[in-house]
DNA sequence: CCCTTGTGATAAAACGATAACAGACGAACG
DNA sequence: CGTTCGTCTGTTATCGTTTTATCACAAGGG
């Protein structure tokens, strides 16, 4: 039916290898029989048959990203969406393409991405979060297959990986509660599992301590990356009899939740209770109140791990295994200060 | 390097063929064979490569979507992560992948097409745009390439399109408004080239026209889908000499550039000027004041979308071609009466 | 004039699977 | 007991490329 190598070869009176220098642009080729080839490609609409060249090739041009498992509540969070926006620049600039794949269960993630690495689909995969101990990571890592984490690697120093200092940012922002005047800060982490969690959790516990303040295990609540999460935390902390002045709160979409639930409940922002999240989200500029936010360049966390990733691809040895990307405090209305 | 299916095959004592025969559950293959090569199988930790089949049986069990052309600005709307975690909720359920490209130019877009389809690199594919007169959609008509259109083809009513009744959702909105008591309604419009935009208009006019209601020229304002473009719109209407009292926005997003702006310049919302637009993005609930808003279901859209590709694929016959999404109107503050 | 060198092109062997065709073998049937 | 049939499995061709080895031929050197 289509058009293939060996079509065109016949029609210009050469043979298929002659083709495939052409396509290649091999320099041992007289440009007479270049010229032609090329006129009678464009002329039949010949366009390389792309399985039959990464099978022999065993190159695909393409990256995959693997998103962590329940894909469904994933793009709630606009942490996904923006830092595929920056993957999905690089790679369309340097001709890669994008496979997306998921898993519902974390067995059914394992074997998606042992499919793609072992069907040698992809030549590369970009991991969009960091749990302690990895199941992906260590299977990826024996099969020598290239891979770039989202995140930072507990246990290994040499993967690479693209981050932002998150013990560091979480510092700046209970930092920047503690010079308000707060004295009693809480914090809502994510899912203890996760490395982000961790990272910031010290980071605010570092802060604290530093500052001689207090930390109760009653201000320091986990939850999902999502309003819910942070709707439960705000009824929890207003709950209690001595309750936190301001709260560090690990995403801005949770700190929505702690926002709406607040309002519904009549309290004021930031009079009763400062709140400063993470990620920056273009929402929370327009919450009410404008929700104070560390900016940690999602866009610019996705373009970096295209970049390693296709750099390793491609061979280069003389990389960085860890990029850390800067993050910058955005103060709003949220985190004034109390009085 | 990696095992194949001779491997296998070699130590199973058996032939290729029968391994492959096991592989795909073929009938009439002894049961004690079947266990042995299985076993063996999962020893050697054996994964056929999907490039191999690919090629030999035509077919990537692979998806593909074309986001529209600037993928940078793209993922700022929230309408299309949403309508990706449609599709992909739905293709992974179905053991499809999902493979993305995009290109700069619009020249670039159709190349990158052009190359996934004659390629063969994917089954299918999703347009998850309509304009008028597309050159991409007239592509794939001629080639016979299995596609499904978000939005729907002015042009060609028999191609398989998932959309919403964006007219009479349109027309819902400016009779909200009018229910409102509103008299002077605006209209702020996506790009003029696109289906939604045009169905919109459309909607909005009828709604007018049927209240014996007038529609100045002034008061329809053209612009893209990002919030600077509301806050443009915004400053225009509120200089004119004649302003609108409520306004329909063809987005959230737009329409969040509208209410920053009026909070800048210390309008009120609804008093001054009231607002709905559509996509009921989770922004809406939390803007000040919430925005009231059309939801179009976008999840469903992409799952449906992605429902009638891979049937398309499978060789389905007997399927509408339109497949449309109910909207519904979530009546917020932004357009409670002005008084 | 023979031998080396270099250039432009071809033939043939992969790559790793699937599928059409064919064969072996035991059972069943006349 | 020979023929036919059904069940299981092996042979072989094929998918559309790239790549290695090879070859023909002309030019240059001794």
């Amino acid at each position: 039916m289509a058009v293939t190598i060996v079509d065109v070869a016949k029609r210009a009176g050469v043979s298929p290898s002659t083709v495939s220098r052409v396509i290649s642009g091999h320099p041992r080729i007289s440009p007479a029989t270049v010229n032609k080839v090329k006129e009678i490609m464009a002329d039949m609409g010949y366009h390389p048959n792309v399985m039959a060249k990464s099978l022999v090739s065993k190159t695909t041009s393409t990256i995959g990203i693997v998103l962590p498992r329940p894909a469904e509540e994933l793009f709630q969070n606009m942490f996904f969406p923006e830092v595929i926006r920056g993957i999905v620049t690089h790679s369309s600039r340097t001709s890669y393409d994008l496979l997306m794949a998921t898993g519902v269960t974390e067995r059914e993630e394992l074997e998606a991405v042992i499919r793609l690495v072992k069907g040698r689909r992809v030549d590369g995969l970009l991991l969009l979060h960091s749990r302690k101990r990895d199941p992906l990571v260590n299977f990826l890592r024996e099969e020598h297959f290239p891979f770039v984490l989202v995140g930072r690697s507990e246990e290994h120093a040499d993967i690479l990986s693209v981050d932002n200092d998150n013990v560091q940012a979480s510092y700046d922002a209970t930092r920047h509660l503690i010079s308000q005047g707060h004295r009693r800060i809480g914090f809502v982490s994510g899912p203890p599992n996760l490395v982000v969690s961790m990272d910031r959790l010290a980071g605010y516990r570092q802060a604290l301590a530093e500052a001689g303040l207090a930390s109760s295990p009653e201000w320091i609540v986990e939850g999902e990356f999502l309003q819910e999460s942070g709707y439960q935390a705000m009824s929890f902390f207003m709950s209690l009899p001595e309750r936190p002045t301001a709260i560090v709160v690990i995403d801005d979409l949770v700190g929505f939740g702690v926002l709406r639930g607040l309002t519904e409940l009549g309290f004021k922002v930031p009079q009763d209770l400062g709140i400063i999240g993470f990620n920056n989200t273009p929402m929370a500029e327009l919450a009410t109140p404008p929700l104070s936010s560390v900016d940690i360049g999602i866009y610019q966390i996705g373009y970096t791990a295209s970049q390693m990733l296709i750099r390793r691809i491609k061979g280069e040895k003389t990389m960085q295994p860890r990029a850390v990307i800067p993050h910058r405090l955005v103060v709003r209305e949220s985190s004034l200060p109390p009085v």
